[in-house]
Parts: C-alpha cells; sequence; structure tokens
DNA sequence: CTAGAACTTGAAGTTAACTTTAAGTCAAGG
DNA sequence: CCTTGACTTAAAGTTAACTTCAAGTTCTAG
C-alpha cells in the first residue's frame, strides 16, 4: 500500500503542505517518487513520519531533526551518534517535565487563590493571609512568588 | 526600593528589551513611571511578573496574558472569571504533562533501540528483534511507532 | 554644569515553522 | 481524448514573540 502526499497527511492528521515543507527541508530523503514525480509514501515510512513527530514535540527543530535523519541514513556507523542524540532528549525532557511540574503548582496555587477569593468575595482573603493560614502545600510557591528567582525566600 | 527595567531585567534574568516590549504589549499597566517617563519597578510588581512568566511557561499567548491582567485590575468583580481561566490552564496543563509523559517514553525506547544497536553493531538488531524479546515496557510504543495514530496496533 | 550610561519611543528587522498562491503537471474515470 | 481533482514547484505571505536601531531624553557622578 503506498500513499500520496495528501492520503499521508490525513492518516497523520497534518496538512499536506507541512509533509511537503518537511521534504523541501530535507527530513524525508526516503520517500520515493512516481515516474511522474509525485510522492510515495510507502506503509513503513510511517514510523520514520512518526518519529520526526515525537523529535518535534520533544522540542527539537528542524535542523536538528534532518540531521538525525542524515545520520541514519548513513548506516551503522553513525549509532553512537544518534544514541547520544536520544540520551541528550532525554535530559532535555527531564528538565522540561521538572518545568512544567512546576508550573503546576503555581497554577494549582492561583486556582487555590482565586477559590479563597470567590468564597469571601475578595482577593484581600488569600492575598493578605498569613503564611501559616495558607494550606501547607502552596507555602513554598507563594513566597518564591513573592521574590525574584534565586532569591532566598526568608532574609 | 525601586528598579529601573534595566535592573529588573537582570533580576529577573531577561531581557531589558522584553519588559517593554510587555509594557508595549499591555501586560504591565501597574509600572509607575517617574516625572521623567522612567519606568519604576517596585517590589511588589515582582509578583506580577513571575505571573506573567509562569502563564507563558504553560503556553498562554501575550494576548491571555493582557486578559488576565485587564481582569485583575478590575478587581473583584472578576474573581470567576480568573478562576475559570487558572482551572482551565490546568486541564491544558494536565494535556501537556500527558504528552510529555507518552514522548519521554518514545525517547527511552529509543535509547534503548540504539544501545541495543550499539551491541550488536547494527540496528538490524533491535530493528528486526522479534516482539516477544523487546523488553515488555517497550512493546506498546514500538507497535504505536511503526503504525498511524489512531490506527490499531492489531488487525 | 557636563559627560556618559541608561533610559525613552516608534519603527523596522529577525526567526522558525508553516501556509498560501500561482502556474503548471499528472492520473483516473467517463 | 478530455475533464477534474490532486499533485508539482518556487516564491511570497503569515504569525508570535522578541530584538535591534535610530534619534532623542533623563539621571547621576564628578
Amino acid at each position: 500500500m503506498v500513499y500520496t502526499v495528501g492520503e499521508m497527511a490525513k492518516l497523520l492528521g497534518v496538512a499536506a503542505s507541512t509533509l511537503r515543507y518537511y521534504d523541501k527541508e530535507g527530513l524525508l530523503p526516503f520517500v520515493e517518487r512516481s515516474s511522474g514525480g509525485i510522492r510515495m509514501f510507502r506503509e513503513s515510512d510511517i514510523e520514520w513520519l512518526q518519529v520526526i513527530g515525537c523529535m518535534k514535540k520533544a522540542g527539537m527543530s528542524i535542523k536538528d531533526i534532518r540531521q538525525y535523519i542524515e545520520m541514519a541514513l548513513q548506516g551503522d556507523d553513525t549509532i553512537d551518534l544518534r544514541l547520544a542524540m536520544f540520551q541528550r532528549q532525554q535530559e532535555v525532557l527531564k528538565q522540561q517535565m521538572a518545568e512544567l511540574q512546576h508550573t503546576m503548582e503555581m497554577v494549582d496555587y492561583k486556582c487555590w487563590y482565586y477559590e479563597t477569593a470567590k468564597e469571601a468575595g475578595t482577593v484581600d482573603a488569600p492575598q493578605k493571609m498569613e503564611l501559616a493560614e495558607v494550606p501547607e502545600r502552596f507555602r513554598k510557591i507563594r513566597q518564591e512568588l513573592r521574590t525574584a528567582p534565586g532569591t532566598a525566600a526568608t532574609i
């Protein structure tokens, strides 16, 4: 089974223009063409496309992804480089995860803040509340919000 | 203690031009000016700026953040709206977290893939390995990678 | 009082990742 | 054979979030 660019785009849930753009940027050197020049995606190309999608989600640029594709096409000599690339990406994702956790804590705090404000009818309720009255799990983030990053919360 | 735009930028670890840009976009209506027109950030503005930073990390646009700031300045009448905004953001972050987890699994699989390839000296080792030989925790993601999204892994 | 560093503004430039447009080509059904 | 919808390319347009530039102003130290 082969697919045209429009069919593959539909299958993956992206725009056909996106796949053409990726091709132009050298991300799809493995896609073959018909005698008339039409792209013919093979079933096995889906894995490539999924990996590209994954790398994009991980925050990699088109340029970086192209490097990976080029390495992969070079064959087994580049296994070490590719391993290093994904290991590095693993670290990046860990970092992203930690940041996302932190952002979540901040938003959780803000939800508590406005729930408390809603009950009292004024933001003064949470805003002027003593730290000791604030639920324990929000104290750290509250202190942090009120000072510059890297500043000691208590002086 | 008050800060100029350059001082505050340094404190927060961003470019001064970024703070000026945010001001121009209506994100900093609370910042006062000296008689000569120079921005004077107060200690308490840090909390605003931290919240803006948090909302940006959560993936909100400048426009959306401005809406929040405008609501906050309107006072207690908008508490419900602001609560709803952060609750919605909570959902968005949960979604982001799930996606990030999934991306991580994919990268973990690729690390295993290239570690296995490295040991064997060829990507054929992991690529052609029977599913039963693949470590259990990678089987699902491997199947998924090899098929279009939303497609049943087994037919 | 003055030099110069840091501030001000509006406008233009940058970047990444697409998307759209225009002009033309391919391929499948009737 | 011909129509028609999907394909092709190159080039231009879009968007968000900044950044840089140019010309002028303010503040602070000597």
